[in-house]
DNA sequence: GCCATTACATACCGATTGGTATGTTTGTGT
DNA sequence: ACACAAACATACCAATCGGTATGTAATGGC
């Protein structure tokens, strides 16, 4: 029988929940004062489940970057650049949009959290996290290149530069706005953000 | 007696000591995982010393934002800008000189570390952070407007909105070379950030 | 020169941390 | 139906955490 029991094992949904409630312990403590306790009380798992599918800590915060993270980013931001025939309108509507999720006044970018805490301190994170970002530079510039070819940014730009340029102070105004634990400044942040993209084009 | 013996008693000389340590090790780790015995160890001083100083961790921790970190900013940046009577040229110079420390590189601005990882948690961070960034807004914002009347800044910018995104991107930039480990980044996001600087005039 | 206070050092505490060893239940292949 | 492995739960561990209580040495006022 492979009918959903209510009491029945269902390891994967174990899993997720454990990734899920990581995430958010994470997103809001960092990963260092993350506790393993606190994330067990969130699912109503014991400590066996967690080390029975991750060998570490560590494996935890990893699989959070690899899996959770990285999907949240690939759905909200890699796709839709990559799918659209507007780039710039796209990013543009990406930037004004992002405020719909409250949190992320509250907590901040959770890639960019982690990176800032765990860079410098392991290796491994550094890794992974950088792989992320690259993936996103790699996604931003060539969303840019597409619309230099469109003639929608100027030919003397540098999109890769541009790219790497946009994303900082993307990440920028996601942690000034966080301090200030305002959407207020958030947005007039991002109205300048969107400015510095359209000035691309002009 | 007042004239220095070294094995005299220096309270002044003691708590420095001990806000330097614990400006490393926050800069490094982070506050929540700043260990204090780690830090007593890099001192050679004791419980005791720091215990007589300050009266808790979180104490030690605001007392070197208001000290240390503040000192910093205000000789590298504050003051800076406000004497200089070519804001525009000195604010270049001053973003492209930050290079000149490599531990930034390394470890990221000791300012935004503490604002992504404490501003959530910590009302009291989050009000000694946030008026260190409002100080840093407004030096700009007033080099900006002086920049603006001698006609080397645009008369349509918005001088409070323009500072408030210079230093999101400034953070921001600062934070992607720190995870990407590279001074090369580091100076190609800032070059980003100057070209925009110098847009503002032209 | 005495004395109170400052300036530390030493020893210890309960709480929490990540991690492990072991037990128990559930699913699965034959 | 039986065996075995997967999927958890329970109980426990050493290490480290921030903090405290107490003791001692140095300093400054009189």
């Amino acid at each position: 029988m492979q009918t959903k029991m209510q009491t029945a094992k269902q390891p994967d949904i174990t899993r997720d929940k454990l990734l899920e409630a990581a995430f958010n312990e994470i997103h809001r403590y960092g990963f260092q004062a993350a506790s393993l306790t606190s994330i067990l009380a969130n699912t109503g798992l014991t400590k066996g489940a967690l080390y029975h599918h991750f060998p570490s800590k560590q494996d935890l915060g990893l699989a959070v970057v690899d899996e959770v993270i990285e999907r949240m980013l690939a759905e909200t931001i890699f796709t839709p650049l990559r799918e659209s025939p507007h780039p710039i309108k796209t990013l543009q509507d990406i930037l004004r949009g992002k405020r719909a999720k409250p949190n992320v006044v509250e907590l901040g970018c959770p890639l960019n959290n982690l990176m800032q805490e765990m860079s410098p301190l392991d290796e491994q994170f550094r890794q992974r996290l950088n792989a992320l970002m690259q993936r996103w530079q790699d996604a931003l510039a060539d969303a840019l290149l597409r619309a230099q070819k469109q003639g929608q940014v100027r030919k003397e730009i540098n999109c890769a530069m541009a790219a790497l340029f946009i994303i900082s102070a993307w990440e920028g105004c996601v942690g000034i706005a966080k301090n200030m634990q305002s959407t207020k400044t958030y947005q007039q942040c991002f109205d300048q953000l969107i400015d510095y993209v359209a000035s691309l084009g002009a």
